[in-house]
RNA sequence: GCCAGGGUGGGGUAGACGGUUAUCCUAAGGGACUGUGGAUCCCUCGACCCGGGUUCGAAUCUCGGCCCUGGCCCCA
């Protein structure tokens, strides 16, 4: 038998029904911040993703060549695809421009818990906002998008300018690396590469500045680095919004295009993959051709969450099953009709089963039964029964689609 | 790429010092039952992940692969 591709799954409709609802949350959460949905491709160019993040990562990705001999790959991610559209379509839209998007991505990984190679995002993109106020925009709907789907998580928000400025002297490579250890929390390989680097003395005032839990001490370890003002402003934003977060100096994200706030989230159930959303402010624009124009976005593990709020039950609606002997055939017909125009999910019977049958399998399926044979057609009539109650009544169509809206009112 | 534990009908399982027709539950389809319930009874359907090796004989032992679960690495 054929199997699945590795690192794919397949939704059955009950897991799908709660996909879709936890997905229409967050977007509606969105929506209310003035974040309108955008889609981009499944593929792009490959260039658009190493232009990002380096070559390196082409060995993480669904790479092919089309038919045109051009160099592809399934999206890796939706950020860099969503700037790019940017520069082609939306430099002439009045900023800031809001976008978010649901989109799957993939990744050649090793799955393991929470971790697919496909699997998808929910994100959000601010466009041309380089202040205080749009970092904690991002940083309230993260919260607001997460807190709609039920998810508990614990938000952590850090700057990275701290760090950068304790790092100033280093190279840009040496930067990276010192950043890869704290990113990592390995204080182990941290002093390995601080001594290599001959900067050993930065040692305490680096662990530090990932320990410390208030934006004071941040400074008193760090200097009164430019970006003082804004960092204050953002977190000052956030705290007369009751926003429950944790400042975290220590998030590095390991990026190079990140330029200042930058924040991450973690929920409970998740094992070894339990960040389920990543985010701050960066400059991507002009790597696509485009101006310089200051970003800031994050993004959701889509199926992390789902994993980490677990099964929950599904209101499926009032449900309809029409039961009926063959003479009533064309009568149920039009009964299922009647139904499903008022909104009803409805069924009718496919399979020719007798009347005991139909309705054996409709108290399994279904809420009421609309029974329809010789002496309904001759009245003009439904049988109405109750599936739960076992109670039926003889009576005309409108009635019964009413009684049975009644049922889903309560 | 590395490590650990796994893989028997659609789901859940028994069988394991190698030995009859591979167990049971459930689901699904049919019937008892051509106008009324999930019960009951009967029937049907349907599995040893794949391949090599050892053997008279492999679901069982062995090797390799694939896949699953979790961890490492990575995490744009």
């Amino acid at each position: 038998m054929l199997q699945r591709p590795r690192g794919t799954r397949d939704f059955l409709p009950d897991e799908m029904e709660r996909r879709r609802l936890i997905e229409q949350r967050m977007l509606e959460a969105a929506r209310r911040w003035g974040y309108r949905e955008v889609c981009t491709p499944d593929f792009e160019h490959l260039e658009l993703f190493t232009m990002k993040s380096g070559e390196g990562i082409i060995q993480e990705m669904y790479t092919f060549e089309d038919k045109g001999g051009r160099q592809m790959t399934l999206r890796p991610e939706v950020t860099a695809a969503v700037l790019r559209m940017y520069v082609n379509e939306g430099k002439v839209l009045p900023k800031p421009i809001r976008w978010c998007y649901v989109a799957d991505c993939f990744r050649y990984e090793r799955p393991q818990k929470g971790r697919y190679r496909q699997f998808w995002q929910f994100g959000i993109e601010l466009i041309g906002a380089d202040t205080a106020s749009a970092d904690a925009e991002v940083i309230m709907l993260a919260d607001e998008v997460l807190n709609s789907s039920g998810v508990t998580f614990d938000l952590h928000v850090g700057h990275l300018a701290p760090m950068k400025h304790l790092l100033t002297d280093l190279s840009p490579e040496g930067q990276r690396a010192i950043m890869a250890c704290l990113d990592k929390r390995d204080q182990g390989a941290l002093e390995a590469a601080l001594d290599e680097l001959d900067h050993g003395h930065l040692s305490d005032p680096l662990a530090a500045l990932s320990g410390c839990r208030t934006i004071e001490e941040i400074f008193e370890i760090a200097g009164d680095v430019p970006e003082r003002a804004r960092i204050e402003d953002t977190f000052a934003l956030l705290d007369a919004q009751g926003i429950d977060y944790l400042p975290d100096f220590g998030i590095a994200r390991g990026l190079d295009y990140y330029t200042g706030m930058v924040f991450e989230g973690f929920a409970q159930n998740l094992g070894a993959e339990n960040q389920i959303i990543g985010g701050g402010a960066y400059r991507l624009a002009h790597l696509f051709g485009g101006d310089d124009v200051a970003s800031c976005g994050f993004a959701i593990g889509f199926d992390r969450v789902m994993v980490s709020i677990g099964d929950f039950p599904l209101d499926s609606g009032t449900i309809v099953g029409v039961v009926c002997t063959p003479e009533a055939r064309e009568r149920a017909l039009e009964a299922a009709r009647a139904f499903r125009g008022a909104g009803f999910r409805t069924e009718v019977d496919l399979m020719q089963r007798g009347m005991g049958a139909q309705i054996a399998h409709a108290a399994k399926t279904a809420d009421f039964a609309v029974v329809l044979g010789r002496r309904e057609v001759d009245a003009g009539t439904v049988t109405l029964r109750n599936l739960e109650t076992g109670e039926q009544r003889e009576i005309n169509l409108d009635d019964a689609i009413a009684e049975v809206a009644r049922h889903g009112d309560r």
